[in-house]
DNA sequence: TTGTACGCGTTATCAA
DNA sequence: TTGATAACGCGTACAA
């Protein structure tokens, strides 16, 4: 007997079993309403007859499509991916599946995106905001509808919902700190003129370390630019030219630190006895730099698992008055050789 | 006026505009059979009404979902993660969003995977096989269901359905034969003992490429293990103890060859003069290593566009006897300063 | 405890 | 070119 392309329902089990859809539907779904007898010869039936929920049809009835919505600015990026991750494992443990999404970083495909989940009918949106992004109507219109809203990484003020971040601040805080413990006093940092928060964090997390150790800001030291791998060798090779004097460098990002690196080892500089190195992000490149590069681990897995779980209580908690909350993880200083001068 | 949680219908626009909700569906969906002047109102009356066409209850009278179930082993791998991106390119442009799921190379998360996949009703699904999988019958359900399934990376002969893949062998040859040109005679070769076609094929490569060089191949320079860093670090140092002669490695993987460098380096051996290197995936460390690995490039995003299109391919052309499609990327051999001993 | 009846929003098939 | 009607598969009042 093949039955190929023969699709079961819960009519079919219903017929065999001389009972109505309605009986099938609650043995099938838990509902307390019904015999211990029947609901056991369903669950058998279904078994027997290979029947697979149809969660279109049932996702039609309930409203709830058991879909979460995506969006990250790329995919193949170690800490986008890594809070995929952890999404999608605390999503699937509790029988969602998640639809994911690019910006690119471009706000259009940002407005797209969100439109298409919200014409899916996902369950509720878990996003990180484009860097460009200033209009923020398409999330609106996803608190509007009532729909869980969790924004992670990239976030803004300007939207009353749940959000999860590191702790920017604490992170630049703590590697500016550990390189004056290092013995370092003229640190350079490498941050973006970009508005956004999270660099404007760590900026401030180097200030005020230096100033808590009494060490003034010489705004010459500190570089501006996109924080890629060629910004950091440019940022570098000016320093050099310039003749100014420093001792280390604290990057906002793990490139252009690695940029940095290339172009003071090409310089015949020994890193980190003539320059301390320290980077910010955990790409996983720089446990195999040499040497390997001190950094700023921001548990992008825990972080999407964190946003899963804000995104549950959420959806859970739908009648209730939801109160957004901001969840913030603390960030972790990786020592590693570019940075420990006592060691060496 | 707040229509917060009022949801339009194609009956409202029908409503509204005196037709019935059948023209609003033809008007909407580009159907010829429908007056211009009809279709212009529904349009501009959609537009007016903020109409949200609603995908479940299209999906559930048509049948398809315009979802795409995407199965990776895991998804904060940048080979695996630009495959997605790949994919997800190519969906999103025709409107298909895709759903992702990672096994973790557990079988019965493979299995629950393509299970969930059937269930939310995707109209098909591009998966990479777990390393462990020998049991294919989820898959052939799949198939028996008429949905397309494309393969990539992993795949198997034992399933009829369209593949994407590289050309292991050729990258391996390529890889040794560059070896061979540098001067090297004595090559090693990590590999793995898991009987996985990519790593046998690579196997293949090296072989051959001795081979047709007249070199005679020394079982005793080919290394089996799980190709992590650690592997190529315990490799490495049997191969330093055991005083074998060699003058070149080519691993398997990147993470191993990595491991190789390092205790290379740490051994005063200098690369690639002592000893030149080459690796295979193309993960981005490679770049970033000092000196920079020599490695294949397996064109992980043109991997996944080319997925999507296979998908494409035999979704659109359902009615005809489908014939598998199995698409061979030819990898490249991205040659940098840890193989190349003529420059220095 | 079970059955009846209906609706979720859309599309497909007729008929007009 | 348009309309009426049914159906996709399921869930849920309400009645029995």
């Amino acid at each position: 007997m093949d039955n190929t392309g023969k699709k079961i329902t819960i009519h079919d089990i219903a017929e065999k079993l001389n009972v109505t859809a309605s009986t099938v539907s609650r043995a099938l779904n838990g509902n307390p309403r019904i015999s211990d007898t029947t609901r056991k010869a369903v669950l058998k039936a279904a078994k027997d007859l290979n029947y697979e929920p149809n969660h279109i049809a049932s996702a039609l009835r309930s409203g709830r499509t058991q879909l979460i919505g995506m969006l990250v600015p790329t995919i193949n990026r170690a800490f986008f991916s890594s809070i995929v991750k952890g999404v999608e494992e605390v999503a699937n443990s509790l029988n969602y599946r998640v639809i994911v999404s690019q910006s690119n970083e471009v706000f259009e495909n940002e407005e797209n995106a969100v439109k298409a989940f919200l014409n899916a009918r996902v369950d509720g949106i878990i996003a990180s905001i484009g860097k460009t992004t200033e209009n923020f109507n398409h999330y609106s219109q996803v608190l509007e509808r009532g729909l869980p809203l969790v924004l992670f990484d990239r976030t803004t003020p300007k939207l009353q919902t749940s959000q999860v971040v590191i702790d920017d601040y604490q992170g630049a805080y703590m590697a500016t700190s550990h390189l004056i413990d290092q013995g370092c006093r003229r640190i350079v940092h490498f941050t973006t003129e970009r508005k956004i928060d999270i660099y404007k964090e760590r900026y401030r997390g180097y200030a005020n370390a230096l100033q808590d150790n009494n060490i003034e800001l010489d705004e010459n030291l500190v570089f501006s630019g996109s924080l890629q791998l060629e910004d950091g060798r440019n940022h570098t090779e000016s320093l050099l030219k310039s003749g100014a004097e420093f001792d280390a460098i604290f990057s906002a990002s793990d490139y252009s630190a690695m940029g940095a690196m290339q172009v003071l080892k090409e310089n015949g500089l020994s890193i980190p006895k003539d320059v301390a190195l320290v980077g910010f992000l955990n790409e996983p490149f720089t446990s195999f730099t040499d040497p390997p590069l001190t950094t700023v681990n921001q548990f992008p897995v825990e972080m999407g698992q964190t946003a899963a779980q804000l995104f549950f209580n959420t959806l859970n908690s739908e009648k209730e008055r939801t109160v957004p909350k901001k969840t913030v993880i603390q960030p972790e200083l990786i020592i590693r050789k570019s940075s420990l001068k006592n060691t060496n």
